[in-house]
DNA sequence: AAGTGGTCTAGACCACTTT
DNA sequence: AAGTGGTCTAGACCACTTC
């Protein structure tokens, strides 16, 4: 008998099997709270599948099919011969997971950032419901303008949970290396692993014709992003503004 | 011994194992050979893993593991008891898969057609590229208006292969119900199993404008699709003309 | 009862990386 | 050589559907 919650054939009484959970979705969600309570850090190894095993009862097989899972999902990465490793923002090929915007020629690479606000408001009615906040709770703002070879090409407004994020400065903004998610992850806990994004056509307002260098009216892409982290609690909201001239919004369907 | 090609201790010769290649997916490629020459047509059930294990001399795991990947890559579908299926987009759920513009609030439903041409013309040398056609080679050109309770929402061009889609009128795309992909894969044999999209924010011209009933220079969603069969062959290109002003497109990133 | 996919095990062995 | 993930097997049993 192993010693998670059994599912048929008990002690006694009349099992029926009202709610059948196997046997690897039990420890995918033993490994997921591991994973969420930081027992085992971002890039780091985590034990092995044998070890795990082990730790759990179980058959490696069980063991593997749930870290199989957390794989697809990208929570982890597998390296064969090296171990299994939790995932991370802070490198190179990570950055490009949420950010889809490519450059209609040429290869991909990094924005220039620059930040025009980085402020502590409160929260409207809108961006509580979304972060599942109160109205009027504290919130960190920051809007920044990202560019490709010298040309303004994003302009982005956040919206964090000033409660994950209290020591969040400009300075810490301007100084880190690399995607913010990876400062959040390293800095402040808190771990992006999904979002959902809603995209529209807008005309350039004023401010964004400004910062974007375009017309007045130039029709701009709109993403409306939310992301999630562990538990699908939402921990950002963040509005990007496209310009659509040299760049596109690169989707696949499958 | 399996019979398929061994991976190492071969025969004969310093097998250095240079390309290993693991069983499951050369049963993968099997299987994906036989949905592609319509051994099993859409809809229906594929013989079991059982079965496919006695054809192929090897486990069940193995089989298993085969069809595992194209149940994740929506080749097929699985059903516990029941068998499992080839995909087909004359499905209802299967609608949604490659629609991804969304009404802002309420449920989603289908929309309205109005076909505005379908013509055999030659493929220009951009259309012959993505289509890896030759310029001037024959292309089925699609042209119409989907409309949500009334309300003009896509406008949409497609070029299909001429060779592909031989006796496709306007009276068959009009008389059929359901999507479009539906109507390829069961009259023609062409099954979408994937796409890629580039999206951008154009300015409505007066074309557009007119038919989504908007001014002119209006924001709208331009996404240009290519869609892919078995063996990455491009088998369509399509471009849609999105009006957001009571749609968004949804995107899921993770 | 029979057939299907789904889970779980124990063990063997392979490929890859590091020591 | 030792440790890791990756593959493959054979068999038992479970959950679900149909007959």
């Amino acid at each position: 008998m192993n010693p998670l919650s059994p599912n048929s054939s008990d002690a006694a009484g009349t099992d029926a099997s009202p709610s059948f959970r196997p046997l690897y979705q039990q420890i995918k969600a033993l490994i997921t709270q591991s994973l969420q309570s930081g027992e085992w850090k971002p890039g780091e190894m985590m034990p092995s599948e044998v070890e795990l095993a082990g730790r759990f009862k179980v058959s490696q097989g069980t063991v593997r099919k749930a870290i199989d899972e957390l794989a697809a999902e990208n929570l982890v990465v597998r390296r064969q011969g090296k171990g299994t490793f939790v995932a991370t923002h802070a490198e190179e090929r990570a950055h490009f997971r949420f950010l889809r915007l490519m450059p209609d020629e040429g290869v991909p690479h990094h924005p220039d950032n620059r930040f025009i606000a980085v402020l502590r408001i409160r929260a409207t009615a809108e961006v509580a419901r979304l972060l599942e906040l109160k109205s009027g709770d504290a919130v960190v703002y920051i809007k920044r303008v990202q560019s490709f070879d010298g040309v303004p090409t994003i302009l982005e407004e956040l919206w964090l949970p000033g409660q994950l994020f209290k020591g969040l400065t400009a300075e810490r903004l301007v100084e880190y290396r690399g995607p913010m998610y990876g400062l959040f992850e390293s800095e402040f806990g808190t771990r992006m692993i999904r979002a959902t994004e809603k995209i529209r056509a807008v005309a350039a307002d004023p401010v964004a014709a400004e910062h974007l260098k375009v017309a007045e009216g130039t029709p701009l892409l709109c993403a409306d992003r939310v992301s999630f982290s562990y538990g699908d609690k939402p921990v950002e909201l963040r509005r990007g503004i496209y310009s659509t001239a040299r760049h596109h919004y690169q989707n696949e369907l499958s």
